[in-house]
DNA sequence: TCAATAATAGTAATTGTTACTGTTTTATAA
DNA sequence: TTATAAAACAGTAACAATTACTATTATTGA
């Protein structure tokens, strides 16, 4: 049975106001400010039972700490190649995606991720203003 | 410059006959059997630097050790939720999702990795034996 | 065959995360 | 309200995967 908690209701919140999908660690410090005495586990456990019941998501980057994003509607992430940044990412479902892998195979597919990568608008625009030089 | 050892041609052999998509532990364990006094840290070396320069392609799960495949050929991974396994799924390039991701971004989009899941062929398999009972 | 240097084995350190433990909060109910 | 059971906590230790360090060995090109 799920009990009410300050210092969870104070992580969501934290994260609702945030659109760089922090870091577990991100989420520490700015929770800190409230409640000094927070460990870092706390923060890592609420974390992990927010996206066990759906009420956040957890990205894994492959590369670094996982980041947690409070926005639970459809949407992709991009990844900048260049600072690390990672960004909302609107666009239609790809859904169908996962059809065209389900065709041929064996098994059962049932879902995918999909991660994007390039370029962010700061470090795109950052190149274009040192070519011109 | 690079240099040939014979413990790193070992290691690309041994992937090379695997279609499992081993991990590093896996591999080195693969490798003892040849090189008794083989160190972990070698095995880590080597496939970092393969993958490097894209002999080999290093696949991060998001949950667990990071997997490798010798087949650079362009395809696809398929996780399944029961057991885990990691398997290839053939099926035709969905690069297109690359321009309908960069359409209305202010970046650019350069790639993306899609990662299938759902249930294996084995695993499904299993289930359907099992609910005929 | 000899030097330069890349790669090695073995080990220590790092990073990100989870598990443990005794104490404090929270929810329920007497 | 108190009492009590369970959930959550802070603090810390442990863990898994990976990388870094160091003295020695292997490879290469002259």
């Amino acid at each position: 049975m799920l009990k009410h908690s300050r210092q969870r209701e104070s992580i969501k919140k934290f994260l609702m106001q945030r659109c760089d999908h922090p870091t577990a660690e991100t989420v520490y410090w700015g929770i800190k400010e409230e409640f000094p005495n927070i460990s870092l586990g706390t923060v890592y456990r609420n974390l992990s039972l927010l996206a066990e019941i759906g009420e956040i998501l957890k990205i894994s980057t492959g590369k670094g700490p996982d980041r947690f994003d409070a926005n639970i509607q459809p949407h992709y992430h991009f990844f900048c190649n260049e600072c690390g940044s990672v960004l909302d990412l609107n666009m239609d479902s790809i859904e169908h995606i996962n059809v065209i892998a389900d065709h041929d195979f064996q098994g059962k597919v049932e879902g995918s991720i999909t991660h994007f990568f390039g370029k962010c608008p700061g470090c795109l625009e950052k190149e274009i203003s040192q070519k011109s030089c």
